[in-house]
DNA sequence: TGATATTGGTTGAGTACTCAACTGAAGAAC
DNA sequence: GTTCTTCAGTTGAGTACTCAACCAATATCA
């Protein structure tokens, strides 16, 4: 019975987790704070727009709004009511389950995500992909993979694949959003 | 006077970008929620525990354990202030520098961070780097670092270990921590 | 049909973080 | 010395997140 002697890190373990935090808090201080300067709302509320201009009827219900922006549905129901004291989201009733409710973006929620866009992309260039070599960039994108793969409790890149068209069903009823000039025609670019 | 023309992520970068912000976020998740089940501490507070543990005489001044667990000012000034109420820190004043604050790890401190780490540094073997090559560990640090150097405002390396050094003088006189068994004896093992 | 479990979402309490304002000591300028 | 500036650290207000408790609607199943 005795104890699985503990794993310790090696030197070279050490000094890549210390690396990696340090990068990730400063990384995420910058993008933040480069985010609510300009917006007055945190990286997390801009996700949530992000997955809702790329909605079709740019709109989801909350459920799988939250599993898009990787967000408890606690604190995905409290970031839903923020943007909707901005008017820059709104809640309706889902038609097909009356449990549900439908987030929608605004035509001022979607004006305000197009007028930061610019700026949050630039600085994300500006602290990540102009620090690194396309090899790099692969690299960290196969490496983020591994770590999601491995179990980390989060929505897999299927699943989030999968609510999108599930909401399709749901929120194809309510849409009228400004679907012109939509940014979501080129899902590509916001950089959530 | 044009704009300068966003330059948008390409559909590479967009996709390692979310890649990396949905990794990145399960990760800390998952050690964060470990950690505080286990010692009902948060992820930083314990980063802090590690850094006074590695520190000569278990202490280092505010501002020096400010940058090396790269936290501002006030947020080291509130968890050292919880921090202290849990007994595993003390405040204490610096003899060269009346307005300076020493925190020192207590052995109640020492005790919780010894008996925290065996699973904490499991946790973030299992998360992180049981799902990476070796060939990925020295990728990630290699991309963490160029992160680092370019320009986002945190503690280089270098400024980190400047202030474990100056802080010798400081914390010198008043360190009677438990100074065998110390794992800082081994300073690569604690994982941050 | 009616009892139970599950799902979708909200709420409130507690905690951590950010920002700006502040105190008091140390250095610099003169 | 006396003033001015900078530095070290704390404080309080405001905001976001987590957790657990909760309500209402839907499935499940006898």
């Amino acid at each position: 019975m005795a104890e699985p002697e503990t794993r310790w890190l090696t030197a070279d373990e050490q000094q890549a987790w210390r690396a990696f935090l340090t990068a990730t808090h400063s990384l995420f201080a910058a993008i933040d704070g480069q985010l609510q300067r300009a917006t007055g709302v945190p990286h997390g509320y801009y996700e949530i727009l992000v997955r809702l201009s790329e909605a079709p009827g740019l709109a989801l219900r909350m459920s799988q709004l939250a599993e898009a922006s990787t967000s408890s549905k606690s604190r995905l129901s409290h970031a839903v009511a923020r943007l909707e004291e901005r008017g820059w989201v709104e809640r309706l009733d889902c038609p097909t389950d009356r449990r549900g409710q439908v987030a929608q973006l605004t035509p001022a929620g979607f004006a305000a995500l197009e007028a930061a866009a610019p700026a949050h992309v630039e600085q994300v260039r500006r602290i990540m992909f102009d620090q690194l070599s396309p090899e790099q960039v692969a690299q960290l994108r196969a490496i983020s993979e591994a770590i999601l793969a491995g179990g980390a409790p989060a929505a897999s890149a299927g699943a989030v694949a999968d609510c999108l068209a599930e909401s399709a069903e749901c929120a194809g009823d309510l849409a009228e959003g400004p679907d012109e000039e939509c940014p979501g025609q080129d899902p590509a670019n916001l950089a959530g």
